[in-house]
RNA sequence: GGUCCCUUAGCUCAAUUGGAUAGAGCAACUGCCUUCUAAGCAGUAGGUUUCAGGUUCGAUUCCUGAAGGGAUCACCA
């Protein structure tokens, strides 16, 4: 439809003014609510090409248009530079049929998008094996799976890997509080999951630290020193040391805490509804990092400073120095995020596209390991892209973990499916429903708020999350848009007691289009646009600006339009149909920002 | 201090990548359930797009400068 308008103005431009001008460089935009049409061409960029001012152009424009395209449109208006185009009902009817073929919406041609042979590799979550998820894990995790299905719909094969954080002083200091103060005691004896244990020994180590520190610079010793002196800090840093050299007693306990933790996690996924497909661990990374930068450093394109430590030289390039290797011999962050990525390659080696979801406040170290992989001579460096999000803000400021003011993620979701319950509760709806449906429910809606709440939002910009507000239900929400998904499943049901046959309408007898109608099969149309605008952008949040203007479009024409009550047979099934479009469309793209839609609510 | 990012209605966010009278939701107010789910729909009110310049037919969008906020610049991750 719209390339057809565009090949007519091509067209347009060819018959009246003598000049080429392809469609694709043709740029219509959707017309203003407040004027009468569906598509819009501004004219201004065009007075050069037909010699008339911008109104007269729009006027000549759409005179031809309307002369020798009359099947698509109806008529035109022109307002200052701006030529809106009014489409003929009947190729808004055809577009209709077009798109539900009237068998599976899904499949329709309209729907179906071009396979185009590239894998690529999204990475996301990644998180420390030192605590729990919490508020900012949320966003990151769904924003990666999210762009994982909206690049895997737009026709790219997706590999969801994660790197696992599990080795470092972090965790050494989980340990080490534990040995001291846990008493041997489980999560299965606690009946706490096992992230949560292990979180609550790394606080139990900060809060003795911290003692001890006090302790050292009440008896006169400076800060610095005292940070470095308090025994239990030195204990964690003997333990690291231990680790490194795979002391079995300190291995096997790494092996069993972290054991707690990947339980705990596993839990979390489950119930958020993200996987992966490859787990990273960073106890096996960090090995090949410190080799590729060994070898580097024979290449001459790292150096070796007096202490022994290794550096990578970014003067030329804007940046600074890093290191890469310590002076005592061990690996940093960069070290192993080197060897993670080279492994990446080894395991795929057709890859086009290697994609990390990481928080902004690591820019600078993703563009210094581009940097360096690309010193290393390997070519796919430039296939490397850092999806940076902004943080999650709470109203006092940054979470801080340290200061308690961290929203835990297992916290949260159960909060959130306790406000479905109550919420669903009030309203009695779900009569019939049996303990266990009713739970799903609740899951299904708490999810989508939290999920909806935190896609909705560009993911460059840093948002904010109060949570004495809480997320809402009402408005532009997950559940506003699942419940637009209920409404009209039940439409569809009643249908199919009626006996409405929605496979079998006859296109010619539907005329007399109301509003509502037109644009929202205009809105449905523009599924493959929106998607590929996402897939570019890396950014859920235009399927679900997209998927909210389809919901709120569909209720405007519930109220406005009646189905049952309309007398006309076909008209009728064309309105079921219509409903039936919506809903596929509505479920498809909660599906690509990872939400699920019921059937009743 | 160097580098990068942000600032749009009381609050949370949009704005088709330079286009029309800057739009939604929440909060406030007014209508609409005897008809398909009112977690809805319609309406009212709310703006010097932080400020000052510049570029052009046209700027929330691009450029320069200023103010406020944030991130980062570790032998941390």
């Amino acid at each position: 439809m719209e390339l057809q308008i565009k090949e007519g103005i091509s067209a347009a431009f060819a018959a009246l003014y003598n000049h080429s001008i392809s469609a694709e460089e043709i740029a219509l935009q959707a017309t203003r609510k407040d004027f009468a049409g569906t598509y819009t061409l501004v004219t201004f960029p065009y007075g050069r090409i037909s010699k008339l001012n911008p109104e007269q152009t729009g006027q000549a424009i759409g005179e031809y248009l309307k002369a020798n395209l009359s099947n698509v449109v109806a008529d035109y208006n022109v307002v200052k530079g701006f030529l809106n185009l009014e489409l003929s009902e009947g190729s808004q009817v055809n577009l209709f049929a077009k798109i539900f073929n009237g068998a599976n919406v899904a499949d329709s041609p309209v729907f179906s998008i071009e396979e185009k042979n590239r894998t690529v590799v999204v990475e996301y979550s990644s998180p420390n094996t030192n605590k729990p998820l919490h508020l900012g894990h949320l966003r990151n995790n769904f924003l990666g799976n999210s762009v994982a299905r909206i690049l895997k719909a737009n026709g790219n094969k997706v590999v969801k890997v994660q790197i696992i954080n599990d080795r470092g002083i972090h965790i050494c200091k989980s340990m080490v509080a534990w040995l001291k103060f846990g008493e041997g005691e489980t999560p299965e004896a606690a009946g706490i999951k096992g992230d949560h244990l292990v979180g609550k020994y790394y606080v139990a180590f900060d809060k003795a630290y911290k003692e001890e520190i006090a302790a050292l610079v009440a008896d006169g010793v400076e800060k610095e020193a005292a940070e470095k002196q308090a025994p239990i800090f030195v204990e964690a840093q003997e333990m690291l040391l231990k680790w490194e050299a795979k002391d079995p007693e300190v291995y096997s306990l790494w092996e069993k805490m972290n054991g707690w933790v990947y339980e705990g996690f596993e839990d979390t996924y489950q119930r958020m509804g993200v996987d992966f497909d490859k787990l990273y661990y960073e106890s096996d990374t960090y090995l090949i990092g410190r080799d590729r930068v060994m070898e580097g450093l024979e290449k001459g394109v790292f150096y070796k400073k007096e202490d022994g430590s290794i550096w990578v030289d970014l003067t030329d390039e804007g940046l600074d120095q890093k290191l890469l290797l310590r002076s005592d011999g061990t690996s940093v962050y960069m070290t192993q995020d080197i060897g993670t990525a080279i492994m990446r390659y080894e395991d795929y080696p057709d890859l086009s596209q290697l994609i990390y979801t990481v928080g902004n406040e690591q820019e600078y170290h993703f563009k210094v390991l581009f940097l360096i992989l690309k010193k290393l001579g390997y070519e796919w460096a430039e296939a490397c892209y850092h999806l940076s999000y902004g943080m999650v803000d709470l109203p006092s400021g940054k979470m801080k973990s340290r200061e308690g003011t961290v929203v835990d993620a297992d916290d949260l979701i159960q909060q959130m499916a306790d406000t479905a319950k109550s919420r669903t509760e009030e309203l009695g709806k779900i009569e019939g429903f049996t303990e266990e449906q009713a739970n799903a429910l609740y899951e299904t809606l708490g999810l989508g708020a939290i999920k909806y709440f935190l896609l909705k939002v560009d993911p460059k910009k840093r948002m904010l999350f109060n949570p004495e507000e809480s997320i809402e239900f009402q408005g532009n929400t997950g559940p506003f848009i699942q419940y637009t998904y209920a409404r009209i499943s039940a439409i569809v049901r009643k249908a199919v007691q009626l006996d409405i046959d929605i496979a079998a309408i006859d296109y010619n007898q539907i005329t007399d289009l109301h509003e509502t109608e037109r644009d929202l099969i205009y809105a449905i149309s523009q599924y493959p646009e929106k998607l590929a605008l996402a897939a570019n952008e890396y950014s859920p949040a235009v399927v679900a600006q997209y998927v909210y203007d389809i919901a709120k479009e569909y209720n405007r024409f519930y109220a406005e339009v009646s189905i049952f009550s309309e007398d006309d047979v076909e008209k009728r099934k064309f309105r079921v149909g219509l409903s039936a479009l919506a809903a596929e469309t509505i479920k498809v793209n909660m599906n690509l920002l990872g939400i699920n839609v019921p059937n009743r609510m």
